[in-house]
DNA sequence: CCTACCGATCGGTAGG
DNA sequence: CCTACCGATCGGTAGG
């Protein structure tokens, strides 16, 4: 008869989504049964249904805890009255803390939301969406004010998101390079490029 | 009794596998179940057994056939007499034009590598971190050379790498931005960079 | 190529 | 929190 210890910064449930995310990560959503999340914890599958709905329950509050931060922090950084080159740099350097401090759930935000329930996938989609406009946005007035070469929008969006996707990989080669370095190399390559 | 109907340029097995990456695209691997495949092909579960020897292994002929493409490249582009920054934009290059050309399998292979079973996961992660390493061998001949930054090459590399999967997110917008644009902004940006 | 079927495992519930 | 269990679905096989 084990018991779920809820932690002095999160409820019970906050105990298993956390342990969700770290195995829907590794195996996937699909590839991850309720038993073995409760195996995880330390207790039976069907006690995870005193604190949770159901399994996509639990992928539901993982990738809208993760898209509700970055909407907060695109507020913040909309309304600084500055450069566009330093909103994007904001943005970058965000999205490398994010995926420092809550690597399993922004990797299982950007891998697994396919498999969401409506009405969840479409506000997903819906707010995903609106991220990118608003970066979008940010580079426009970039151009406008020539800080910017005239690159297709939408195109240096998806750039930048997807490049800095690629520090799931980094997640591997912790030891031998140093979060500054990282984050300065990466600002640099994205902003100014890597020919001398 | 439907049948399989082989086209010109694929067996009954590279019909079936054609289908399986188009499905495990869009639903996942383990989100994809047999039966579904059978479905869109117009034949019973059963009957793709005469043709291939299980799940895993249609999951092997994508991630394989996928790896292959790549090391293939990167073998004719590191004998040719140029710069490196020619040699990676080569690359870049060879990246979208799979990703148009094969959407499905280099999107299977990109994300669902993980079900892999041994010994296939471990010579994909192998053929991959090989693939690495010679790209970060071009680059330090470009720093040599002075042609580029003296950045972190693993972190040009993983920023590199990850841009050119964002075309993942492109094929939404295909109609929006043409090829020759998308394929000219992104060097430009990767190379570069965006500000003016 | 199909029908028929196997054992295993799944998400989830009833009841205590 | 557990035991016991449900119906559904899975990958795969036997046999024709």
């Amino acid at each position: 008869m084990a018991k779920i210890i809820a932690s002095k910064n999160g409820s019970k449930k906050d105990v298993i989504i956390k342990k969700a995310a770290g195995l829907f990560r590794s195996k996937g959503f699909m590839g991850s049964s309720m038993r073995e999340i409760a195996e995880n914890i330390g207790v039976e599958a069907s006690s995870l249904y005193n604190h949770i709905g159901s399994k996509n329950e639990l992928l539901q509050s993982i990738c809208f805890k993760v898209a509700n931060d970055f909407t907060n922090n695109i507020n913040e950084v909309e309304i600084q009255q500055t450069s566009s080159i330093k909103k994007l740099e904001l943005l970058i350097q965000f999205h490398i803390h994010m995926m420092l401090d809550a690597y399993d759930e922004v990797f299982v935000a950007n891998h697994e939301w396919k498999q969401l329930q409506e009405p969840f996938l479409s506000n997903f989609l819906h707010q995903r969406k609106l991220y990118e406009n608003r970066m979008i946005e940010i580079i426009n007035g970039g151009i406008k004010k020539k800080e910017l070469k005239n690159l297709h929008p939408h195109v240096m969006v998806f750039t930048i998101l997807s490049a800095v996707r690629g520090l799931e990989f980094w997640q591997q080669h912790k030891k031998n390079i140093s979060v500054t370095v990282l984050e300065a190399n990466m600002i640099e390559h994205l902003l100014k490029g890597i020919i001398k």
